[in-house]
DNA sequence: AGAATGGTTCGGCAACCACCGAACCATTGA
DNA sequence: TCAATGGTTCGGTGGTTGCCGAACCATTCT
């Protein structure tokens, strides 16, 4: 009810080991069904089963049924940026040394990810990057960007679906959203959905499976050259 | 280790009640004896010396010895930052009805608090608001702000010690911070905290003890519309 | 030196809760 | 209609951990 017991309460969901892997995978952006979860989790269909609908009451997650299968998603991008955010105390958690280790056990997540629906990690910054440095998006009040004519001319040569994403209901547009491994904001919102989209559909990156790793492929390399003026490691 | 784990480790650190109280408390920005944050936990010493060394060894807090008390404080203010953000989510949990009920609990404490070192709430918010429509502020970046020239001259006016801001060691000077009550970033930073530290040299505010939440006193009300031309409920 | 205060460590207890086995419901396909 | 698959509910069990009493260390005050 108050305040503190609010904000220990979400903690506390987060904190099991098992929910935190679900959320973790449900970081994809996609819905995901059950056993899918109770899979990754490492636990029995029971019991994440219990999980489930804990987080489901708490409103972090949403459950969608279909045919048999029931699919469980985040219930919305505050939820996403909240996780983001432990994330990004986690990381300065431990000492340097540590750190670079635990990077360089997932470098390929580090390189390019999917937060939500849309690019993260270095890919993700260095299209953000692009785009501003091109003035194609520019810094709106404290945490959007809008697009610019020749933004938006940019986006309609690449493909980007901008009428669509302007047509997404209440979501916000372009959005900065903080990146935990890279500790700076990559564009999100529904035009950051787009644009990830784009990615997937003209082939230049695919989602690994059961992962949010996105592997950037050859043609994706070229098009972040030509496209976006942008060599990446 | 790996990042999953970090996770689950940091939130479920947050997600005791008592040690959940113990942050709320430490958000006012100030360091706090082990007895008196044992005292709002509701525990004995013993207990929360236990939760206190726990914290520190994870990096969420850090402690300084004076005398024969202990003091602790928030390690960093990206912790301050997290918790913010898992208050915000918390917010959002509940069902409108309740919600308001929530904040109809504490509107003090939604009108004007500390967040970590300087100010929030619809203070915070307004004050951040007339920085900008008064071309005092404008957005540097994704998540700065810069002071501008006549921004300077106000700052000096009213007698916010922007030298010594600018000469706290690596700190940010003036950054944006999410506001859980209002859902819209104010000022804080090295320049936030000078502005609030103005606020209570002047007299302006008041902190309430053993609470974040900041009294606005009369001259305060009268400064905000003088300086601010701000009106406040 | 002795007493008082603030803080920590240790050991045992109790409550909580994550987990699974088993049984049960719902949807799909044969 | 009957099996198969996906999901949930229920009950009992075990491990984790938060909690306090008691003893112990450190600092300050008389």
């Amino acid at each position: 009810m108050t305040t503190v017991n609010a904000l220990s309460e979400v903690a506390a969901l987060m904190g099991d080991p098992a929910r935190a892997s679900m959320l973790s995978l449900l970081m994809d952006g996609r819905a995901h069904t059950a056993s899918e979860l109770a899979l990754t989790a490492g636990v029995t269909a029971q019991t994440a089963s219990g999980h489930l609908s804990r987080m489901v009451e708490a409103n972090l997650l949403a459950a969608r049924a279909q045919g048999r299968n029931r699919f469980y998603r985040l219930a919305s991008s505050d939820v996403a940026h909240a996780i983001e955010s432990l994330m990004a105390l986690a990381g300065t958690r431990a000492a340097p040394a540590s750190m670079h280790a635990a990077w360089r056990r997932d470098p390929d997540l580090r390189f390019c990810r999917t937060c939500y629906d849309h690019l993260a990690g270095q890919v993700g910054i260095a299209v953000t990057d692009a785009l501003t440095k091109a003035g194609h998006i520019e810094p709106k009040g404290p945490r959007d960007w809008t697009l610019t004519d020749t933004g938006e001319l940019f986006c309609q040569r690449i493909g980007v679906d901008v009428p669509g994403a302007r047509r997404a209901g209440s979501r916000h547009f372009a959005r900065q959203c903080l990146d935990w491994s890279e500790r700076r904001p990559h564009i999100s919102g529904s035009l950051g959905a787009a644009i990830a989209d784009t990615f997937f559909r003209r082939g230049w990156a695919e989602k690994l499976r059961r992962s949010r790793t996105v592997r950037l492929t050859d043609s994706g390399r070229r098009a972040m050259g030509s496209h976006f003026g942008a060599t990446l490691s």
